[in-house]
RNA sequence: GCCCGCAUAGUCUAGUGGCCUAGGACGUCACCCUUUCAAGGUGAAGAUCGCGGGUUCGAAUCCCGCUGCGGGUACCA
């Protein structure tokens, strides 16, 4: 899919961190990113922002971009893609960042700061302690005459290059979704930019690529709300414009707090393992936080990107909830899911359970129509794929365990005499003809039911437990018909010595 | 501590001065359907619209204060 530029000359960048999986409040970020660039016809940048190369993972360099692909969620720019605005890996730019860094020392809009960590950690909580503005850093490098500073450089002392931040007045932010933010200056610090070890700092290679990138709109999560006063006098120190900004809601975990992984799983990876399909997981994500009425929770992709706008962007942080996602997931699965396609989807799961051999299950094969007869039946009760080799097992394995709780069910307010009496019995009426005609084999049984003065679901549930080995299954005759005449036979005669054998 | 943000049922939300006796969805409960479990259908419980003041004939909606919750406060992103 090729997204040309419809002239909005809207350009966005998804910008994770390749420190671990993708997490699903990153994804949600990028979801709103992607769909705000989409509705607009604007071009997508995928920039990878691993200037922190003490948390790197190496792992989620490939498995971002692929849980992003798994998503949907494209780009026009960036890895794999290319582009004119590259590289798209910010490690590479860092010759970039430093140049820009010494301009900006050059004219006198940051300086070069050898304070050492242990300083800085004392400063720091004397301030604290104090509260003297800003509570951090106390500007002591800021006052170097220049030349003293650039000789230290030169003879190699350890620095790192910190902005100048305005003493006084107010800064203001103008954001999309939240309005007007406004800070005093007095509370703001002396940042950071370039690190001793010479790589920049986000803020600064944020600020720097954007512009390079000719980034118009900017959608990150609301915890970058209290650095965009940096950003700010970044952009103003270079007479740059301001790309507009929007600061999304955070996802938070059932505690309140930021969504993270101690709140269980929280990487689209796992998501994906545990069987949500990605339609699902983007139609969830994509309504929390955003709303279109008072009515529509189900959107396709399409429909989302047709009617997704900021305007209809809440401020307020949300709750994760996974009930709702299996939910939503069910649905999907259950009503807006071909047959063909959730037997596609199901089938990695039936394999890795060791139910079927995927290499032996093409479509048009037995084996691939049986799995789709199957998944026809159970598809009602599926809430993820993950529960299907569980669920449907018994359609797959040769034979069935029993047990005295299943077979000889007290619900069903029969003794054991009884059963041993009624199963042969309905065994025998369904050897009389074909479980292929479920009428057929209703009506039979319904004779057995007759006979002996039973209720219905009294011969109809030992039936089903002893084809199944379970008290709950799909409808009786047609689980029948798709186990098959051999099948049913082998397990009702494998029933009744069982039977047999407790008496 | 300081700075910033947010605030409608357990959860996600609709609502932008009168249509609100606050609508929808998830979850919960009940009933219907029924051979089990689901699905589906119907219905119920659940919100003094965080609290307190204003403004107004009238406020969930506007203003102020408070409280609560969250985020930031790093040579992480």
């Amino acid at each position: 899919m090729v997204h040309t530029d419809k002239g909005t000359g809207v350009r966005t960048r998804f910008a994770p961190s390749p420190t671990g999986d993708l997490h699903v409040g990153t994804a949600h970020t990028g979801l709103f990113n992607w769909l705000f660039t989409r509705h607009h016809g604007g071009t997508v940048v995928l920039r990878i922002e691993d200037t922190d190369r003490k948390r790197l993972v190496p792992r989620s360099l490939g498995g971002i971009p692929e849980a992003l692909g798994w998503l949907g969620i494209d780009w026009d720019e960036g890895p794999g893609v290319g582009g004119p605005y590259g590289p798209y890996f910010q490690s590479e730019r860092q010759e970039l960042h430093q140049r820009y860094a010494e301009q900006l020392v050059a004219q006198g809009d940051a300086y070069y700061c050898f304070c050492t960590p242990e300083r800085l950690a004392e400063v720091r909580q004397e301030r604290q302690a104090k509260n003297i503005l800003p509570t951090g850093y106390d500007r002591h490098c800021r006052n170097i005459p220049p030349d003293e500073a650039r000789r230290r450089v030169a003879a190699g002392e350890p620095h790192v290059v910190r902005l100048k931040m305005p003493l006084e007045g107010q800064i203001t932010v103008t954001d999309l979704i939240r309005g007007e933010i406004t800070f005093d200056a007095r509370t703001l610090e002396d940042a950071v930019l370039i690190k001793s070890d010479g790589y920049s700092l986000y803020h600064f290679a944020n600020v720097i690529d954007d512009h390079e990138m000719a980034i118009t709109h900017i959608l990150r999560g609301e915890d970058w709300i209290p650095s965009a006063p940096l950003h700010v006098v970044l952009y103003r120190a270079f007479g740059w414009a301001m790309p507009k900004l929007a600061h999304t809601m955070l996802l938070l975990g059932p505690d309140r707090k930021k969504l993270s992984k101690r709140h269980g799983a929280t990487s689209i990876q796992e998501f994906r393992d545990q069987g949500i399909l990605s339609e699902a997981l983007v139609n969830y994500l994509a309504i929390i936080g955003w709303s279109w009425d008072d009515k529509q929770e189900i959107f396709s992709r399409e429909e989302l990107i047709e009617k997704f706008d900021l305007d209809r962007v809440k401020a307020s942080s949300a709750i994760f909830d996974h009930q709702k996602l299996e939910w939503m997931n069910g649905y999907y699965i259950n009503h807006l899911l071909t047959l063909d396609e959730l037997t596609a989807r199901a089938l990695p799961f039936l394999a890795r359970a060791g139910l079927v051999d995927i290499a032996t299950v093409t479509p048009g094969t037995p084996a691939y129509e049986h799995i789709k007869d199957v998944l026809a039946l159970e598809k009602d009760r599926i809430k993820l794929l993950s529960d299907i080799p569980e669920m449907t097992a018994y359609f797959f394995t040769p034979t069935v365990e029993y047990t005295p709780e299943v077979l000889l069910n007290k619900k069903q307010k029969l003794t054991p005499e009884q059963v041993r009496e009624v199963l042969p019995a309905a065994r025998d009426a369904i050897a009389a003809g074909d479980v292929a005609d479920e009428a057929g084999t209703e009506a039979r049984l319904d004779e057995v039911v007759a006979r002996f003065g039973l209720k219905r679901g009294q011969v109809f549930m030992l039936v089903r437990a002893a084809v199944s080995g379970r008290t709950a299954t799909p409808g009786l005759f047609e689980t029948l018909r798709v186990l098959g005449q051999p099948t049913c036979l082998a397990r009702l005669d494998a029933a009744v010595a069982w039977v047999e054998g407790r008496g």
